[in-house]
DNA sequence: TTGAAAGCGCTAACAA
DNA sequence: TTGTTAGCGCTTTCAA
């Protein structure tokens, strides 16, 4: 039998065919320094005659970057983080970097170790959703850290940490005002994981807006759809008025939904609903769902193209620790659960 | 300024803190030989005062492995491959593996690039749902690796290349036939993407039942909602008979369920409905979504534990080359769309 | 403009 | 049972 891979050519292979030194042949890799021509275009036919590539490994050893990035996400099957990390794959790819992901599944000392994990393997940055905005073991470890990582979703303020977040609570406030516009006097909102980051901030929008139009803020949380039930049931208008529910987060969206269909309450001439995120079959649903949109890979791509300028930056000297987050506007999808539209239904 | 980061502590600097060479300090760390109860101790000891962690590059460059496996699907994005991912994430972490994922967008030549850039990084082992069933060049190049590939949802025979697949003709067979045992005589098969093996497996399932059923097969590809309607139309029965429809994917289910809307054909007493892969809303959908579930998490699971187990037998020498995909077999849900439960509408 | 040579941190012969 | 030493494939002083 033959054997099935020749060990692969290595740069010494190379420079000797070309019938140069290593170095020149490094150089011509790098693509910088001075090379003259000739030596350069016979360099060139070497690589291309053994197919040489370069050996990251041994690259990485040496000292520069490894060209790898890490990602630490809550979970990797969740719609908006596979979103994202698509994104940032992206942006990866056209930085010559390959991504690698983790779960944290929301636990804090899973999410300590995937990092430790990411750092031996010299990831070159690192982008993260922290499954805790307050983790202070993690934001310690973060803070001395060498390789740029920027926050997505969530901040890293202790940290002094960048990140790329949506307008949460900017976004929340609008559609609760627009329910409210609608002139509906009584706006639940209904929602879950409220010690998530990003649903605090919708929670506090949607109590801004129901506190500046004086109305008392309504929040419940729900568990599961028997649980979104039992606060409809609650303030319900026997009268027949119409009941408005703002859902914060896609899982009490569900609730909800499902909550109103076995409650046999139409929507929306019995209950009006908005929800944050929007999700698949959103304006497939009778009636179609209004929602707040999260613009999903322009986080993701922001906070790539972020991590990537901050490697460079770091590279240049330029350490720029602006721990701000970057936020980006949410889009009020107006469909039909709300109450617009009546007429065509 | 303090220099924020203390170069790591490196292998010899336990070994010189122990007082022992760096033979022995690796043995420790690799678990192996004799090493002295005394001087293991001792060796540990070092290690926990310095917060040593072995360097996973430099010993991937010495040889051995890099402690990384590579994933290439079509979308990182897609619900089905990002749940695949997340089981093999789970799966590299049990094994103390890291998993970088790349997307080749149905592309060949990118998955070609991401695989040859997943080689560079001298991953372990790969997870590959092929763009295309047939790819000569990646089949090639496959065939001449010397690390691991198992394929995912999609068979990589010509390469000699085992893999985990679900049952799709089965599946697709079984949902034919329970629409049929309705006793619907017109039943409709709307899909997507044809070119796809698994798509194929499907369709071939609905032929077979199709035609041991004496009935002709209607293969309609409907690449948006206005290509569903219209063979929706041309095979609606006026006379107010059942039309069934079986929805090969997701998306085909989706441009269905779209025209039905558009076309005020209720479900199911109109037209029957059945569609290949389950999604977030189907049973929240009026009426609940009739599917043929796939079990996600199982396929990934059981792509990345075969892989595995590939790469500890490789090392054993063991070579085992069984291209028979590993077939895990799907299950029918029955909700409503199918015309099950009628009564309870 | 070019090359020789010294490592990056680790593992594995080979000795002791 | 332990230590010495030679690389893994590359980049990078330093000298020519």
């Amino acid at each position: 039998m033959k054997k099935v891979s020749p060990p692969a050519p290595k740069l010494s292979d190379v420079a000797r065919l070309a019938g140069v030194g290593t170095t020149t042949v490094s150089r011509v890799l790098n693509g910088r320094m001075h090379v003259s021509e000739e030596t350069n275009r016979r360099v060139q036919q070497a690589i291309r005659d053994l197919s040489y590539s370069p050996n990251r490994i041994a690259r990485s050893l040496r000292g520069a970057t490894s060209g790898m990035i890490g990602m630490i996400v809550p979970s990797i099957s969740d719609m908006f983080f596979s979103q994202c990390a698509e994104a940032v794959e992206k942006v990866a790819r056209e930085n010559a970097s390959l991504l690698i992901v983790m779960a944290s599944h929301d636990d804090p000392s899973i999410e300590f170790e995937n990092l430790q994990l990411l750092l031996l393997h010299r990831i070159d940055g690192l982008i993260l959703a922290s499954a805790q905005t307050r983790n202070t073991k993690l934001h310690e470890e973060l803070s001395g850290l060498t390789v740029p990582v920027v926050g997505l979703d969530r901040p890293l303020r202790e940290a002094n940490i960048p990140s790329v977040i949506s307008e949460n609570r900017e976004g929340a406030k609008a559609a609760t005002e627009h329910l409210l516009a609608h002139g509906y006097s009584k706006v639940l909102c209904i929602h879950i994981k409220p010690e998530l980051y990003p649903v605090q901030e919708r929670l506090h929008g949607y109590i801004e807006a129901m506190q500046e139009a004086g109305l008392e803020p309504l929040l419940y949380k729900a568990e599961n759809a028997a649980d979104a039930q039992a606060c409809i049931l609650k303030h319900i208008d026997p009268a027949g008025g119409v009941l408005a529910v703002f859902a914060a987060n896609n899982l009490a969206a569900r609730f909800t939904w499902e909550a109103l269909r076995t409650l046999h309450l139409a929507i929306p001439s019995r209950v009006a609903m908005l929800c944050f995120d929007d999700f698949d079959l959103a304006d497939s649903l009778t009636p179609p769902m209004s929602v707040v949109q999260q613009t999903v890979d322009d986080l993701g791509r922001n906070a790539a193209e972020l991590l990537f300028r901050r490697m460079q930056g770091q590279a240049d000297g330029i350490s720029q620790t602006n721990a701000d987050p970057m936020r980006l506007p949410t889009r009020l999808v107006i469909r039909d659960s709300c109450g617009c539209h009546k007429i065509k239904t």
